[in-house]
DNA sequence: AACGAGGTCAACCGCTTATTA
DNA sequence: GTAATAAGCGGTTGACCTCGT
């Protein structure tokens, strides 16, 4: 007993968009929305795809606010602290960068930023020594079309370089803890490393372990006049401020971290954070290693 | 010039979660 | 409270491209 298909895989069109597919889907759309129900929309949209098809291309390539481009050295810092921090929660992490998709974020985290982070590194877990160096030069296949750039140049001495500089990251973090009432919005400074290793941190570790019922998003709004989704909006409701560096109260989160500090130390977190990795562990590569 | 290897990204798959009846 | 349905999400796949030999 299978579960009960979205459509009739045998008559709705898969793979590629067509220019005049997307025409036709972002017309209608900007008119009239989706009427709150993306399964039905290919039909009223006179598209012969799955709803889900109609969906994902919307929000992931013809929504107006969709930023195409190159990420920027700051994307990549919030990109890789939040992986740290979460793991791969693509939607939270995309959250934090307007424009960009969890798709997006997604690729760019398994085609780009992995092998910038642990291209340098001689103990990988590769096989067959084939693992592409730092230098690599970005192919001009769809990624050149998509992204007509040339990857920035990277200190061959260390897989982590970026990270081993002091990063005023700002990350915002979405979370709805506990009760799904008391979510805070907080600016978290850490002044020592030996915070990271606190109380107060460890529980901002869990929080990125936590499950997923613990975040808080704003649901795609089914109007299509307003639509956007988890990877482009800010969950601003149910946020309130809290000045200064306050610690982290149990039934709160926060959603600004700063991080002054050598960002080094907070690479000692699991991949999963609920976990610290090995006490030797000096920076973010080193953690990877030691875990595989 | 041909071909295989490898990189990239859009799209799909199927599971989980949220919502509605 | 429960079942059905839709949306959301992360993992995976496959087409297309460039590069190296």
């Amino acid at each position: 007993m299978g579960r009960t298909p979205c459509c009739d895989k045998d008559n709705v069109k898969r793979g590629p968009w067509s220019p005049d597919e997307d025409a036709t889907l972002k017309s209608y759309l900007e008119t009239h929305g989706t009427g709150g129900n993306w399964i039905l929309f290919p039909k009223k949209a006179g598209l012969r795809r799955c709803g889900k098809s109609c969906r994902l291309r919307w929000l992931n390539y013809l929504r107006p606010d969709i930023k195409h481009g190159c990420f920027t050295e700051e994307e990549d810092n919030i990109i890789c602290s939040l992986y740290n921090q979460m793991g791969s929660r693509w939607s939270v992490i995309a959250s934090q960068m307007p424009g960009r998709t969890d798709n997006d974020v997604k690729n760019y985290w398994n085609t780009k930023l992995k092998k910038k982070l642990f291209g340098g590194k001689q103990n990988l877990r590769t096989k067959n020594s084939k693992e592409p160096t730092n230098n690599a030069t970005l192919p001009g296949s769809a990624a050149s079309r998509a992204l007509p750039c040339v990857p920035k140049a990277e200190p061959q001495d260390s897989a982590f370089s970026t990270f081993q500089t002091q990063i005023p990251a700002t990350l915002h973090m979405l979370t709805d803890v506990n009760s799904g009432l008391n979510a805070y919005h907080q600016t978290w400074t850490l002044n020592s490393p030996d915070q990271l290793y606190s109380s107060e941190v460890m529980a901002f570790s869990d929080f990125g372990a936590s499950s997923k019922k613990s975040y808080t998003t704003v649901s795609l709004s089914q109007d299509g006049s307003n639509i956007s989704d988890s990877s482009s909006i800010a969950a601003v409701d149910k946020c309130a401020s809290l000045p200064g560096n306050g610690s982290l109260d149990d039934s709160g989160m926060f959603t600004d971290f700063s991080l002054p500090y050598d960002v080094n130390y907070a690479m000692c977190f699991g991949e999963k954070t609920s976990e610290f990795g090995p006490a030797s562990c000096t920076n973010f590569g080193d953690f990877f290693s030691s875990s595989y």
